[in-house]
DNA sequence: TTGACGCCCATGGTTTCCCATGTTATCCCA
DNA sequence: TGGGATAACATGGGAAACCATGGGCGTCAA
C-alpha cells in the first residue's frame, strides 16, 4: 500500500477583510492528489485550534463512525462530533477557504492564521498560541527522549 | 468500493410561517444524486429529532426488514417502525420541505430546524436540543479518542 | 368559504468566481 | 557568478451566482 504525503511544517498566512485565508501552496498538492479542491474542519477537542485535512482524512472519520453499531450510543456520540460539527470547504482559484465564524472563534483567529502539519491531517491556529504550544511540546519530548536512552540499543534519535 | 459522499456539517434553517424549511442546498446535491427529489423522514427512537435521508437510506432501512424471515415477529416490528412510520416528502422548486405536525411536535420544532449530517443520513432537531446532546457527544468522544484511529500509526484527532 | 398544499416569482444577503497586483523564490544565460 | 527574466505564491477587490426566505396566486377538498 502507499504511504500519503504527510502535512508537515508550519505555515502562517493573512486572514483577509472576507475572512479568506490561503491554503499553503504545498498542503493544497496534497489535498488535490486526493481527488478533491476540498478541505474538512472541525474544532478541535483538544484545544483552540481548528482541526482539518483532506478526503482522506474525512473518511477515516467517517469509517470511524461507520464501523459502529448505528443504533449504539457511541455511535451517535461519534457521528455529532466527526460528522455533524465538520463543515466542508470548498478551495477558491486562488488556494483559499473561509472559516465558520465559530471555528474562527474556537481558534481565537484574526489577523493571523497559523497552518501546522501533523502528518495525516493539519491544524490552523492563532500563531502565538501555537508558539506557546510548541513550546511545551518541545519540552516534553525532550523529557521523553531521556527516558527512552534507558534502553541502550535501542535507538532513538 | 468507493464511498458516498456523507452528509455533514449543521445547518440551521427557518422554518416558515407555512411550515416550511429549506433543506441545506449541500444535502439537496446528495440526495439529487441518489435519482430523486425526495427526503424520507419518521421520528428518531432515541430522541427528540426527526431521522431522515434520501433513497440509499431509505433502501438501507427497506433491507434491514427484508432480512428477516417475513414469518417471524422481529420483521414485523421493524416493518412497523422502520417503514410503516417513515414519511415521503416532496421538495419544491426552492428546496423546502414541510414536515407533518406530529414529527415537528416529536423533535420540538418551532421557529427553527437544525440539520445535522450523520454520515448516510441526517437528523432534524431544535437547535438548542441538538446543542446539548453535542456537548455530551463531544465529550464521550474525546473520552474515547484512542477508538477513533482508523490505522494503528496514524494520528487521528 | 376556508384552509392546506403546490407552484411560481421577488428579494436581500452571502458566498463564490474571476481578474489584478505585489512580493518572493526559482531559473537561465551571459 | 551576477543579475535579470520568469514563475509561483499570497493577497486585494469587484462582479456574478447562489441560496435561504418571504409572499402571491391558483387548485382541490372538506
Amino acid at each position: 500500500m502507499k504511504f500519503a504525503k504527510p502535512f508537515l511544517s508550519t505555515f502562517v498566512n493573512k486572514v483577509d477583510a472576507k475572512g479568506r485565508v490561503s491554503v499553503p501552496a504545498r498542503f493544497r498538492e496534497i489535498l488535490e492528489g486526493q481527488g478533491v479542491r476540498a478541505v474538512y474542519a472541525r474544532a478541535s477537542t483538544s484545544g483552540p485550534a481548528i482541526v482539518a485535512g483532506g478526503l482522506d482524512w474525512m473518511e477515516q472519520q467517517h469509517a470511524a463512525v461507520a464501523a459502529h453499531d448505528p443504533s449504539s450510543e457511541i455511535h451517535d456520540d461519534f457521528a455529532y462530533a466527526l460528522l455533524g460539527d465538520t463543515v466542508e470547504l470548498g478551495v477558491d482559484g486562488e488556494g483559499r477557504v473561509g472559516f465558520p465564524e465559530d471555528l474562527m472563534r474556537h481558534a481565537g483567529l484574526e489577523g493571523q492564521a497559523a497552518f501546522v502539519g501533523m502528518g495525516a491531517y493539519f491544524e490552523i491556529w492563532e500563531p502565538q498560541a501555537l508558539e506557546r504550544r510548541k513550546v511545551h511540546a518541545r519540552r516534553a519530548t525532550a523529557e521523553r527522549r531521556g527516558q527512552l536512552r534507558v534502553r541502550p540499543g535501542e535507538g532513538s534519535q
